[in-house]
DNA sequence: TCTTCATATGTGCAGTGTAAACTTTTTCTT
DNA sequence: AAGAAAAAGTTTACACTGCACATATGAAGA
């Protein structure tokens, strides 16, 4: 029989770990991920203090799911607004905006997806993720500048070219590290020398 | 007079300050700088653990200090080998170097560098030696690549690019992030397309 | 109905950062 | 030289954390 009023909260919560990932999400933005802890984001999720546990093997399997989420939103962001038909140029333009704004809007989150000390780097969620945004930052990174060799090496190049180039731009960008007033109100696309075509 | 034998532990270190500087050096590379705490450095001070309260605000002084710390060094990696005389080319190149050589060298503590939660980014003590670096990089990015426009806003462009490129490789080299065969055995030259001198 | 099992709870413990009060040594003042 | 003040240690206390472990609950299958 039933031993409560009709709403009394259920004994499962029924969809505790996606909960946990969208408290957590929610404590990352706002109190940083040093102040994150697994008993604030079971009680922002109204459970017990050690609830996370059946969803979470510790606390850096969370934050590696997390970094996970984070870098599937990343391929969002760098998506956002392509058409598919467009070419090249065109989304390697709307691809590093996407990475940017990215970062910049989400910054605790992006930090988190390249901290080596707190995620587990050999996840395979994770890695798929990673994986899954360098291949579109792979095709966006053809027929990017001059290069001398053979093709393979040439390609290798390019993507580590880009992505260099705009990881380093995006973390010197919300670490607060361009100050300077003539660094304001440029995008990355300002800072490229001329390649030549 | 003497109450005790000779070489008895002083009641004050002396040097307590430095000590668990490099104590929190020490442990910020063997375990992780998420796993570095006050008490541990404490005790490797030889101290007790509430001690370091009275060289240090809280645990975000002390990393802010280390953070510093690695900024003067970083200052040193890309000094190093370098004759004033070289042109700048030469310079360029060792610098870039030095800067890539210190992230693998000591990653934990470049990550600390750029960690926006962990450190205090307004310390006046942190921003001048911020500020070091950022002269080195502004003296070696003069007449990197072609632009065009104004020459300070050229110069601000130039700034932004070197650094950028060489933060970006240098974090996603000690991160990981480049794994396939043919990304290993490059240097940050090698991933630098032709940019028509 | 009974059993089983995933999912929740509660308790306990070692470790952490920080505040506060106290003690010991050094330094400054007179 | 003596005493006061300051500096730099100590101990104690407390709230918070991750995690191990035992227990309780409810849903689903036998």
């Amino acid at each position: 029989m039933k031993t409560e009023a009709k709403d009394t909260k259920p004994y499962h919560h029924g969809n505790l770990r996606e909960s946990l990932l969208a408290a957590a999400r929610r404590l990352l933005e706002t109190e940083g991920h040093s102040n994150l802890s697994l008993r604030k984001c079971a009680q922002a999720a109204g459970v017990s203090a050690t609830a996370p546990q059946n969803h979470f093997a510790n606390k850096e399997a969370l934050l590696t799911a997390l970094a996970a989420q984070g870098y599937a939103e990343l391929e969002t962001y760098m998506k956002r607004g392509v058409k598919e038909t467009a070419d090249r140029g065109a989304r390697r333009q709307a691809a590093l905006l996407g990475y940017v704004a990215f970062a910049q809007e989400l910054p605790a989150l992006y930090e988190l997806m390249f901290a080596r000390d707190r995620v587990s780097s050999s996840d395979p969620d994770l890695l798929r993720h990673v994986g899954a945004c360098f291949v579109i930052l792979a095709d966006l990174s053809k027929d990017f500048g001059r290069y001398h060799g053979d093709a393979a090496k040439v390609e290798a190049k390019q993507q580590m070219f880009v992505w260099s180039l705009v990881h380093g731009y995006a973390q010197l960008l919300t670490a607060d590290r361009f100050k300077k007033d003539t660094m304001q109100g440029m995008n990355i696309f300002d800072i490229i020398p001329d390649l030549g075509t």
